[in-house]
RNA sequence: GGGUUUGUAGCUCAGUUGGUUAGAGCGCCACGUUGACAUCGUGGAGGUCUCCAGUUCAAAUCUGGACAGACCCACCA
C-alpha cells in the first residue's frame, strides 16, 4: 500500500465522489452478464426478470426498495458461484402512457384525434423513449448488477412476437373469443378495463324512491329507468309472489313503456322496497340477470358517456345532466315518490385517469378462463392457475408465495374470476393480430396476400404482454420463437438455462395484476411455471403511515434521497425494519441515521487499513488472545446467519446483525482492544474480519463497500468468492466453546467501572484504584488486565486477588461470583452508595423470590425440563451469593 | 358483508419451536477533542408487552373475546 492511497481515506465517505466511478467500473468489467464469468457448464443457474417499471416518467421509492432488494439476491448469488442472471426492462404500460402524452398534447391544443393514429403513436414512442432513458439511469444510480445486454421492452419486436404467437394459439385453442357483453367502459380512456383496473371510491349521493307501476323502488341512478326492461324481486319475498311473471306498464318521462317482474336470488330484499328495476345494458348485475331470465337489453349511454339517441329531449346530455332532468321531470310527473340524502355508496373509478366507469355492452375480445382445453391437459386457465400455487403443476413443486398468507389471497381471486377482457381501444399498444373481410376472419401477424382485409383497430390489455415477460425475455430475438404442438417453442441457450426464473420480487399490490397474470399466460403458453418463489415486498409508506403522492406533499424521491445521504443509506433505509408483505415507514431521519452506519464502516476500514495495515498471513492459533476468540467467534456465526437469512429472504434480520457486529462487536469493542492488546495476530485476524464482513455487506451497500474494497485489493468485490464459515473452524476447532464467551466478563468489569465513574461524576481525565476479589476466576481477570486499565476505565491502579477485606470509602459491584472495589475517596456519598445498594439488594431478593417460588412448586418440578431446572437452580444461587456479599457490604458502609 | 393484518420504551420496530431480571435504532438527559469516526465516544432515564378471560408448572409468545387501527375482495340497485 502506497502513502498516496492512505492520503486518499478521506476521513468521511463522501458517495457522490465515489458512486458513478464504481458503476462504471462494473459494467465495463462486462462482469453483470453471468456469459463473461467463466463459469463451469455445471455451475447453478440463478436468475430474476426484472419487473418492469413503466415509462410514464420517473422511479418512486418502491421502485428503489423492489431493485434493492432484488440486486441483494443477485449479488449474493453471484457471489456465490451460480450462473445469475438479473434482466432488466421497461413496461410500455398501455393506457397509463397514452393517457399522459394526452395530458401533454392538450396544453399544445392537440388531441390524439386531431393528430392522428400514426403521428399520435410517433409522439408516445417519443415520450416513452425519453422516460425510458431516465429510467434506465435512475437504475443504474440505485446500484443495480443487471445485465443491460439483455435488456428488454414490453413493445419490442421480440415480445410483439410472443404476443402475436400466443394470441392466435389461444384463439385457435378456443380460449379467445369475440363477442358483445357488459364491460367497464371508460369515457375518458374510450377504453375498456378489465375489473381489476377498476377501483372504488366512497361517495355521499341521493336514493331516489320511484313510483314504478303498482311498486315503488328505490335507486341511484334514475336516468337508466330509460333502458329498463324488467324489475326483480327476491324469489322467497312474499310482497310481490304474485306479481313475478306478469308485466306491468310503466309511466316513464318518456312515455309508457312495459316491464317483466322476474325473481331473482341476486336480489337483496332488505334493500330498499326488495323490488329493483333491471338495467340490462349499463349494470353488470342486471346483464347476469337478463340473461338466466331471457330479459331484452336496451342501451342508453354511448361511448362518450352521453344519452343516446333514442332518449328523446335527453339525447346528448352526460349521465349527471339527464339524473337531474330526468329528475324534476319526474317530480313535476309526481313520479317521485321521495328523495333519501346522504345515500352512502360507492363509485367506480377508473384507475388511471379516475373517472367514473360506465358499464355498458360493447363488442370486445375475451380469455375464456373457464373452458377446458387439451393443450392444459383437459383442465381449464382458472383450474391449472390455481393447482400451480396449490399442489404444483407439470411436475413442479408449488409455487411459493413469501409471505404465505397472499397465497389464500391469490386462490380467492382466482377462484372468482370471471372472463378476462383484454381488447382496449386505445392505440398505442400490442395491436390485436386479427383482420377481417367481410365476415371473413383471419388471425396471425400479417394479412393474408387476397384481397382488402382490415385489421383490428384495438390494441390488447398491457398484462396480456407483461404476462409473459418472465419467458419472452429469454428470447434473444423473434425467430427463436415458434408454436410447436400447441405450445410456445423458445429457442435460446436464456431460456435452457433460466426459465422458470427462481423469484419473482414484486410488491403484494399487483399480486392478481401481474403475478396471476404471468402464471396463467406461462402455463397455458410454455406448459410450465414462471418462477418458484414469489417474494412480496410490502408499499413504502411516509413517517405518518401514509401513501405518498404528490398531492400530499408527503413524497421522498429517491433520487433526492441519493445526493442527501448516498445510495447505499437510501438502499439500507428500504431494508432494514422491513419485513415480507408488510408496508414499511420511510423518513428522512431514517436514512440519515444509515447514513451514519455507511459512514462508520468506512472509519473501521479506515482505520484497519490506514493504521494497521492488512496482513494477509495465515493465523497463528497458539497465540489467540480472549477478545480475539470472540471475534472469530462472532465473525463465524455472522457468517453463517447472513447466509441463511438470505436464502430465507430474511433481508432485514441480516442487516441488523451486520449494523450489529460492525458496530458493537467490531468498533466497540474489538478494535478498541487491539489499540492496547499488542497481540502479534491482530492485524491478520483484522485483515481476514474485515475482508469477510466487506463481503457480507457487499450485497446491501454496494458502492462504499467496493470503494474500501478499491484501497487494499486490485480485484472486483462484486465477483468476489463469498465467505465460508471453514476458515474459521480450523482456526477455532481445537478451542472449548465457553472460552468465546469470556470476553463478556472483562466487557462486564469495564462497563461496570465506566458506570460507576459516570454516576459519581469523576471527571475523565481523573485516574482511579480498583480492586477486584474474583475467587476462583482469579487467573483469567489477571490476564484481563490490561484491557481493564486500557478500555476508557481510567483505572491507574488495579489489584487482583482470590479474597479479601471489605475496603471502606468505596463503590461496592458485584458481578457473576466477582467482588469489584473502587475506593473513591472523599467521593464517596455513603447516603448515596447505601441507598443504591439498597435498591440493588430489593431487585435481587425480589428476583430470588421469584425464582425460589418456582421451584418450590412441585409440578413445576415435575414438569419442566432438566435444563431449564438447572439454569433456575444457578440463578437461585448467584442472587443469595450477590445478596450475602452486598448485605456485608452495606453493614460496613457506616 | 367476506378476508387478511397490526397493537411491545416518546417514535420506528426486533423478540425462532412458550422458560430472557423484555432488546435495538432514532429521540431525550449527563459527561467527553483518550492513536478510524462529533456522520463520534461513554454512561443514564424510559415498558403492569392494548384490555379481559382461558390453556399451562410457566404466556409478550398459544386459544377465545373486547377495543383500536391498516389493507384487500365483493357490492345494494
Amino acid at each position: 500500500m502506497s502513502k498516496k492511497d492512505n492520503l486518499e481515506f478521506e476521513k468521511a465517505y463522501i458517495p457522490k465522489d465515489y458512486e458513478q466511478k464504481i458503476y462504471q467500473k462494473w459494467e465495463s468489467s462486462g462482469a453483470f452478464n453471468p456469459d463473461n464469468l467463466n463459469l463451469s457448464k455445471n455451475a447453478e443457474k440463478y436468475s430474476i426478470v426484472m419487473p418492469p417499471p413503466n415509462v410514464t416518467g420517473t422511479l418512486h421509492m418502491g421502485h428503489a426498495g423492489m431493485l434493492a432488494y432484488q440486486d441483494i439476491l443477485i449479488r449474493f448469488h453471484r457471489m456465490n458461484g451460480f450462473r445469475t442472471l438479473w434482466l432488466p426492462g421497461t413496461d410500455h404500460a398501455a393506457i397509463a402512457t397514452q393517457t399522459k402524452v394526452e395530458k401533454i398534447i392538450k396544453d399544445e391544443g392537440l388531441s390524439r384525434h386531431s393528430l392522428g393514429r400514426e403521428k399520435f403513436l410517433a409522439r408516445v414512442d417519443q415520450f416513452a423513449q425519453n422516460s425510458h432513458d431516465t429510467i434506465e439511469n435512475q437504475i443504474k444510480k440505485i446500484g443495480s448488477s443487471c445485465d443491460w445486454s439483455r435488456e428488454a421492452f414490453t413493445l419490442d419486436t421480440t415480445r410483439n412476437k410472443a404476443v402475436n404467437l400466443v394470441f392466435k394459439l389461444m384463439y385457435e385453442d378456443g380460449l379467445i373469443y369475440r363477442g358483445e357483453r357488459v364491460v367497464n367502459w371508460c369515457p375518458r380512456c374510450h377504453s375498456t378495463l378489465a375489473d381489476d383496473e377498476v377501483e372504488y371510491k366512497e361517495e355521499t349521493g341521493k336514493l331516489y324512491w320511484l313510483k314504478y307501476g303498482p311498486f315503488v323502488l328505490a335507486t341511484a341512478r334514475p336516468e337508466t329507468k330509460l333502458g329498463d326492461t324488467a324489475v326483480a324481486v327476491h324469489p322467497g319475498d312474499k310482497r310481490y309472489k304474485k306479481m313475478v311473471g306478469k308485466e306491468y306498464e310503466i309511466q316513464g318521462v318518456l312515455g309508457k313503456f312495459t316491464v317483466k317482474v322476474i325473481a331473482d336470488r341476486s336480489v337483496d330484499p332488505e334493500f330498499g322496497s326488495g323490488a329493483v328495476k333491471v338495467t340490462p345494458a349499463h349494470s353488470f348485475i342486471d346483464s347476469e340477470m337478463a340473461l338466466r331470465h331471457d330479459i331484452p337489453t336496451k342501451k342508453i349511454i354511448n361511448e362518450d358517456g352521453k344519452m343516446m339517441e333514442n332518449c328523446g329531449k335527453y339525447a346528448g346530455m352526460t349521465t349527471i345532466e339527464a339524473r337531474e332532468a330526468i329528475v324534476e321531470d319526474m317530480q313535476k310527473m309526481g313520479l317521485i315518490d321521495h328523495i333519501e340524502e346522504n345515500y352512502e355508496h360507492k363509485l367506480s373509478l377508473c384507475y388511471r385517469c379516475d373517472t367514473v366507469i360506465e358499464p355498458l355492452p360493447s363488442l370486445q375480445w375475451f380469455i375464456n378462463v373457464n373452458k377446458k382445453t387439451d393443450s392444459l391437459d383437459g383442465k381449464s386457465i382458472k383450474e391449472i392457475s390455481t393447482e400451480a400455487i396449490k399442489g404444483g403443476v407439470f411436475g413442479k413443486e408449488k409455487i411459493n408465495i413469501v409471505p404465505e398468507r397472499f397465497e389464500k389471497n391469490y386462490l380467492n381471486w382466482m377462484n372468482d374470476l370471471r372472463d378476462w377482457c383484454i381488447s382496449r381501444q386505445i392505440w398505442y399498444g400490442h395491436r390485436v393480430p386479427v383482420w377481417y373481410k367481410g365476415e371473413e376472419i383471419f388471425v396471425g401477424e400479417s394479412a393474408p396476400d387476397d384481397g382488402d382485409w382490415v385489421r383490428d383497430e384495438d390494441t390488447l390489455d398491457t398484462w396480456f404482454s407483461s404476462g409473459m415477460w418472465t419467458f419472452s425475455t429469454l428470447a434473444e430475438n423473434p425467430d427463436q420463437m415458434k408454436i410447436v404442438d400447441g405450445k410456445l417453442k423458445i429457442n435460446s441457450t436464456d431460456f435452457k438455462n433460466f426459465h422458470p426464473t427462481n423469484v419473482l420480487e414484486t410488491g403484494y399490490d399487483i399480486i392478481f395484476f401481474w403475478v396471476a397474470r404471468m402464471i396463467i399466460m406461462t402455463t397455458y403458453a410454455i406448459g410450465d411455471i414462471p418462477f418458484k418463489d414469489v417474494y412480496l415486498h410490502g408499499l413504502i409508506l411516509d413517517e405518518h403511515g401514509k401513501k405518498m403522492s404528490k398531492s400530499k406533499g408527503n413524497v421522498i424521491d429517491p433520487l433526492d434521497m441519493i445526493v442527501k445521504f448516498g445510495t447505499d443509506a437510501t438502499r439500507l433505509s428500504l431494508i432494514i425494519g422491513s419485513t415480507p408483505g408488510k408496508d414499511i415507514r420511510l423518513s428522512e431521519e431514517k436514512i440519515e441515521s444509515l447514513r451514519n452506519m455507511v459512514n462508520k464502516l468506512w472509519n473501521i476500514s479506515r482505520y484497519i487499513i490506514q493504521t494497521i495495515q492488512v496482513d494477509d498471513a495465515s493465523i497463528d492459533k497458539s497465540s489467540l488472545t480472549i477478545p480475539d476468540k470472540a471475534i472469530l467467534e462472532a465473525t463465524r456465526s455472522l457468517i453463517a446467519e447472513v447466509s441463511s437469512d438470505l436464502k430465507a429472504y430474511r433481508f432485514s434480520k441480516a442487516t441488523e446483525l451486520l449494523r450489529d457486529f460492525s458496530w458493537n462487536e467490531l468498533a466497540d469493542w474489538y478494535l478498541e482492544a487491539t489499540k492496547f492488546d499488542n497481540s502479534t495476530e491482530k492485524k491478520k485476524i483484522l485483515t481476514l474480519v474485515l475482508k469477510d464482513l466487506l463481503k457480507l455487506w457487499h450485497p446491501f451497500i454496494p458502492f462504499v463497500t467496493e470503494t474500501i474494497w478499491e484501497k487494499f485489493n486490485s480485484s472486483l468485490l462484486l465477483i468476489e468468492k463469498w465467505p465460508s464459515t471453514s476458515k474459521y473452524d480450523n482456526i477455532l476447532g481445537d478451542f472449548d466453546d465457553s472460552e468465546f464467551y469470556l470476553f463478556n466478563k472483562t466487557k462486564g468489569i469495564i462497563s461496570a467501572i465506566r458506570n460507576i465513574r459516570a454516576e459519581y461524576n469523576v471527571s475523565p481525565g481523573k485516574k482511579i484504584e480498583v480492586v477486584i476479589y474474583a475467587g476462583e476466576q482469579t487467573e483469567f481477570i489477571r490476564s484481563q488486565e490490561m484491557l481493564i486499565k486500557s478500555l476508557r476505565t481510567g483505572v491507574e491502579k488495579l489489584t487482583i486477588k482470590e479474597c479479601g477485606n471489605k475496603i471502606h470509602n468505596s463503590v461496592y459491584i458485584s458481578q457473576n461470583g466477582i467482588e469489584i472495589y473502587i475506593p473513591l475517596g472523599s467521593l464517596i456519598d455513603t447516603e448515596k452508595e447505601r441507598i443504591r445498594l439498597e435498591k440493588e439488594l430489593i431487585d435481587t431478593k425480589k428476583y430470588l423470590v421469584s425464582i425460589e417460588g418456582k421451584l418450590k412448586n412441585k409440578s413445576f418440578i415435575e414438569n419442566a425440563p432438566k435444563e431449564v431446572i438447572t439454569r433456575e437452580r444457578k440463578k437461585v444461587e448467584s442472587a443469595k451469593e450477590k445478596i450475602q456479599k452486598t448485605e456485608n457490604f452495606i453493614k460496613q458502609l457506616s
